[in-house]
DNA sequence: ACCTGAACACCGTTCAAGT
DNA sequence: ACCTGAACACCGTTCAAGT
C-alpha cells in the first residue's frame, strides 16, 4: 500500500503489457492488464488517461518498432523498392501482432511515431513530383490494401468455413490451391507487386487518364 | 409476463435491429438491443445463441443485399467488367454500415449468403482458367483491399491527425489534395482500376512470372 | 414456445484514503 | 507522486418462474 519508493508502472510498460496480452487472448482489459502488472487497476488512471490511450500506445510502440527496421524509408534505391519496403515492412509489423490490428482500426491516428511512418511515405511520392491529390489517393490506396492484408493475416487459417457442394469454386481453391498457412502472405506480396506497377503509371503522366489521380475515368 | 399471442422477436428483426444500433452508435449492447426491441435482455437468449450469432447474422443481412443487387455477378459484361462490379457492389454495401466493418473482421465466414457472395467472385475467375492457387490468392487479394478500403471508409473524415511543420508531405496532401469527404470514395476507385488491370495480366499467362500466381518473383 | 426478473461474474472509471 | 480498496454504472449470459 502507499507509493512505492521506485514506480512499478510507467506508460511504456503498461501499453507493453496490454500487447501481450492482446498476442495472446485477441484483447485485453484493464483487471488482466493490472493483474499481470502486479498492480491494482486504479493503479494504471495514474499513468494513462483509459483504455484509448492504451490502445494509441500499443500502435506507437509498433510504428517505433517500424521506424526502426533495416532499410525502412528513406533510404537506398528506388522509389518504387522503397514503395514495397516501406509497405513490407509495415505491414511485417502489423502482422507480428496481428491480433491488434481490429482493435486500432477506427480510431484516429494522433500518436507521432505513426503519423511519422506515414509522412515517409507521403514524402517518398511526393518527391516523385505527384502533385497533392494524387499523393492522398496514393497513400489511401496502400493504407487500405496494408490494413486488409493485416487482418487477413490475423484471421483463421480457414477464413471461409465452406462446403464442397455449396461453394465448389471457393472450396476447390482454398483446398486445392496449394497453399496453407501462407496464403494471406503469398496473396499480399502478389497484391504488393502489382500495386507499385500501377504506381509506376503514376509518376510518369499527371494526365486526367491516369487511374491513380482522378475518380471518373472509364476502365 | 409470460407468452405474447404473436412472438415479438426473431433473429432477422433482432439481427436489423442491432445493425441499425451499430450504425447509429459504432457498436451495439445487448441491454441497448432489449431496450429498442422493447423486449428483456434475456428474451433475446430464446431467439439467438448469444452476440456473436447476431454479429453473424449482421453480415447475413448485408450479404443479402448484395446477392440482390442489380449486376451482380453472373451477369452481364466482361469478365473484367463483372469483377469490378462485384467489388463496388459488395463494398458499396459495406460503405452503409462502415461501423459494422470492424466488428465483422477476425470472425470466419460461416453464413451462407456470405460465402455465396465470395462463391460468385471464385466461380468467375475460375472460370477465366486461373488455377486453383491463383483463384484463392487473387480472391484474397481483391477481399484485402475491399476490407482495407470499407475500414477506410468508416474512419473519421481525418483519419490522419497531422500538423503541418511535424509531417508536411503528409499534411499538404490532406489538406491541399482538393479532397474532403469524399477521399475514401475516390482512392477506391483509383485502386479498383488498378487491381483490375492487374488481374487481366493473370488470365493470359499462367508461367510462373506472373505476379498473381506465385512469391518469389522479382518485381 | 416465448417473455420476465433475479442473479452471476465480469467490465471501465472515479475517488477518497493511505504513504 | 503513486498505489489501494470501495463504489458506480455498466456488460453478457443463465435460469427458474410465469403464461
Amino acid at each position: 500500500m502507499g507509493r512505492p519508493a521506485t514506480p512499478l508502472l510507467s506508460p511504456e510498460n503498461i501499453c507493453r503489457a496490454a500487447l501481450e496480452l492482446v498476442d495472446e487472448w485477441g484483447d485485453f482489459t484493464l483487471p488482466r492488464l493490472a493483474r499481470r502488472l502486479k498492480v491494482s487497476p486504479s493503479s494504471i488512471y495514474h499513468h494513462v488517461r483509459g483504455r484509448p490511450e492504451i490502445i494509441n500506445g500499443m500502435r506507437s510502440l509498433i510504428s517505433a518498432d517500424v521506424l526502426a527496421s533495416d532499410g525502412f524509408p528513406p533510404g537506398e534505391g528506388t522509389w518504387q523498392e522503397q514503395v514495397v519496403r516501406w509497405t513490407r515492412i509495415y505491414r511485417t509489423a502489423l502482422a507480428q501482432h496481428a491480433k491488434a490490428v481490429p482493435i486500432f482500426v477506427g480510431a484516429a491516428v494522433t500518436d507521432g511515431a505513426t503519423l511519422e511512418v506515414y509522412e515517409r511515405l507521403a514524402a517518398l511520392l511526393a518527391g516523385q513530383g505527384l502533385d497533392p491529390r494524387a499523393v492522398i489517393v496514393a497513400v489511401s490506396v496502400i493504407d487500405s490494401y496494408l490494413l486488409g492484408s493485416a487482418m487477413d493475416a490475423a484471421s483463421p487459417v480457414l477464413a471461409w468455413v465452406t462446403q464442397p457442394e455449396e461453394q465448389p469454386a471457393l472450396h476447390g481453391a482454398l483446398h486445392r490451391g496449394g497453399l496453407a498457412g501462407d496464403r494471406a502472405d503469398v496473396a499480399f506480396e502478389a497484391g504488393l507487386a502489382g500495386l507499385v506497377a500501377n504506381l509506376q503509371a503514376i509518376a510518369g503522366s499527371t494526365t486526367p487518364a491516369n487511374p491513380l489521380s482522378g475518380e471518373d475515368e472509364s476502365l
